[in-house]
RNA sequence: CGAGGAGUGGCGCAGCUUGGCAGCGCGUCUGCUUUGGGAGCAGAAGGCCGCGGGUUCGAAUCCCGCCUCCUCGACCA
């Protein structure tokens, strides 16, 4: 830890900083489990937000929720062979059923006796079992489109796991969509894509570049894939979330057929689409300070703090004060909603709690004390800025819901502003090493390439940036222009942009 | 899997070199005073020093074996 009261700054150490902001601002703890995460009450509120923002969006766009097994048997894994190969070397195997007290007394051991016929994976994703159900429900073009999402944890044994950003086990939602035709699949990726950008924007004040993945980085199994990046406070890249295009893959794999109008018995076009409870530590990565959690209003779990100040008799009135402000600022509403307030009326210093709500990514704190009172006043601060305006308590609900409105414009503009400072254009091989080379190196960096597998690869070898994505419209007119590959010097269609990633 | 580091009250750590009453800070509990940027004083509770073995009159400390976690790599839909 960085001191007793704080958390290190983001300039000392970066990684430490995160580690340190996700404990202290009380989102999550390292379980007992190597890799795995307790997602704590604080962070959790985070992630139901989302989940509440992004299922509309879902059922809006015409999806429905359903919920299948975390099993996998063994044996589907193996169906589709690029799936197999993306995902074997992370999954977790069940291979008995049953635990038995060992005889010498040494406590509990698995029952020999108890193995499973066939082993059972814990999904590391769901196209396959859900694809083996898709068989049984999908004959003719009338059961077309089957557009189904799910809400589920899954688990993928990473090596190198980081709190939200990647976990062995992990809560997310999978959209799985089956189709007549190719163009209404990707017609399905897309709309999806377009959400993800929306709700990264719009609701986290993320700003990200949708795009498409090259063969190397696209998902194990689909056609192509498409992407949202964001870019942190260290000049990294965060895959936000996917949209894929899987073709007649899986349909093939698990033979999935229709009958068209035609009376043609043809494969299903299929998408899959995922975001996680990496958004979490998006989140945090892109907008946090040295003082804590800095969350966007619409996804603060808190978006206005009333500081009760005083003791004694004088307290009395000011906690009067604060419920009836609470209830009015609760009553005023912002952006569809109650405003979620919280009055903290622990026994604690006022400086605590400033120090301890900052941490905590309250948006606006309301300070209320009986000087204020015999004035008609309190006094507002905005979690970003934190400069101390003073209101007439008559007016604090309307004063409220416009600096929700400020620091939610005021967040999304920050983050662009970084995002466009730190992406540049490169020509030459050298400018590019340069690029990726020292301590505050990296940002986007927006390159010619000339296509294959090959180049992106020596490039990844000797720089550690990958192609985030090709994207959908030019950042600048100039990008959709030809030129020559930063490595090979073969020709380019376009440009694309190259970061380190999370 | 490779290289480093660390396991000691709830949390963070010191003590180990040179073996000798298990300590400190934060937190917790009680009381009094305090309250506009992490309050003060007084008192209290709380530990099988990661596990197993060895050396020794005596081990948190020395020796051997094991386990776990962290950081940095490698890996990574």
């Amino acid at each position: 830890m960085g001191n007793e009261l704080g958390i290190t700054p983001r300039g000392e150490n970066y990684s430490q900083w995160y580690t340190d902001l996700v404990h202290k601002a009380e989102l999550a703890d390292h379980s007992v489990v190597r890799g795995c995460m307790v997602i704590r009450p604080h962070g959790y509120a985070i992630w139901e937000l989302m989940q509440g923002a992004l299922d509309n969006m879902f059922k809006e766009t015409g999806h429905v929720n359903a919920y299948f097994p975390m099993f996998i048997p063994k044996s589907f894994l193996s169906k589709e062979a690029e799936h197999v190969d993306g995902f074997a070397k992370e999954c977790a195997v069940v291979t008995h059923h049953r635990l038995k007290n060992a005889e010498d007394g040494s406590g509990v051991i698995v029952d020999p006796e108890a193995k499973l016929e066939e082993e059972l994976v814990i999904r590391p994703t769901s196209e396959t079992i859900i694809w083996n159900s898709y068989k049984g429900w999908i004959q003719s073009w009338r059961d077309l489109p089957v557009m189904i999402n799910q809400w589920a944890n899954v688990c993928r044994w990473e090596m190198r796991p980081r709190l939200f950003l990647r976990t062995a086990e992990f809560l997310w939602q999978e959209g799985h969509t089956a189709h007549a035709t190719y163009d209404e699949a990707e017609e399905e990726a897309l709309t999806i894509l377009g959400v993800y950008k929306r709700f990264a924007e719009e609701w986290m004040c993320v700003p990200v570049i949708d795009g498409i993945k090259s063969e190397n980085e696209k998902f194990a199994g689909a056609d192509h894939t498409y992407t949202i990046e964001a870019l942190t406070q260290d000049f990294k890249a965060i895959q936000a979330g996917t949209s894929h295009h899987l073709g007649q893959n899986f349909a093939k794999a698990f033979d999935v057929t229709f009958q068209s109008k035609e009376g043609k018995l043809e494969h299903v076009y299929a998408t899959s689409w995922g975001v996680s409870t990496r958004l979490v530590g998006t989140l945090i990565m892109v907008h946090s300070d040295d003082n804590g959690l800095v969350a966007p209003p619409k996804l603060a779990p808190v978006q206005a703090v009333i500081i009760p100040i005083g003791r004694g008799e004088k307290l009395e009135a000011v906690l009067d004060a604060a419920a009836g402000m609470e209830k009015e600022i609760r009553a005023q509403g912002w952006d569809g909603g109650i405003i979620r307030t919280k009055i903290d009326k622990r026994d604690k210093s006022p400086g605590f709690k400033f120090n301890d709500w900052e941490m905590k990514g309250a948006c606006i704190r309301i300070e209320i004390g009986p000087r204020d009172l015999e004035n008609g006043k309190c006094v507002l601060a905005s979690r970003l800025g934190g400069e101390k305006i003073e209101c007439d308590i008559k007016d604090v609900a309307a004063k409220t819901a416009e600096m929700l409105s400020e620091l939610q414009t005021g967040l999304y503009n920050q983050a662009l502003a970084h995002r466009e400072a730190n992406t540049s254009r490169v020509d030459t091989w050298d400018e590019f090493k340069a690029a990726f080379e020292g301590e505050k190196a990296g940002g986007f960096i927006v390159a010619h390439w000339d296509g294959t597998s090959e180049t992106e690869e020596q490039i990844a070898n000797e720089t550690k940036a990958t192609i985030r994505c090709i994207p959908r419209e030019p950042l600048d007119p100039a990008d959709a222009e030809p030129g020559k590959c930063i490595l090979t010097g073969k020709p380019s269609t376009q440009r694309v942009v190259f970061a380190k990633a999370y």
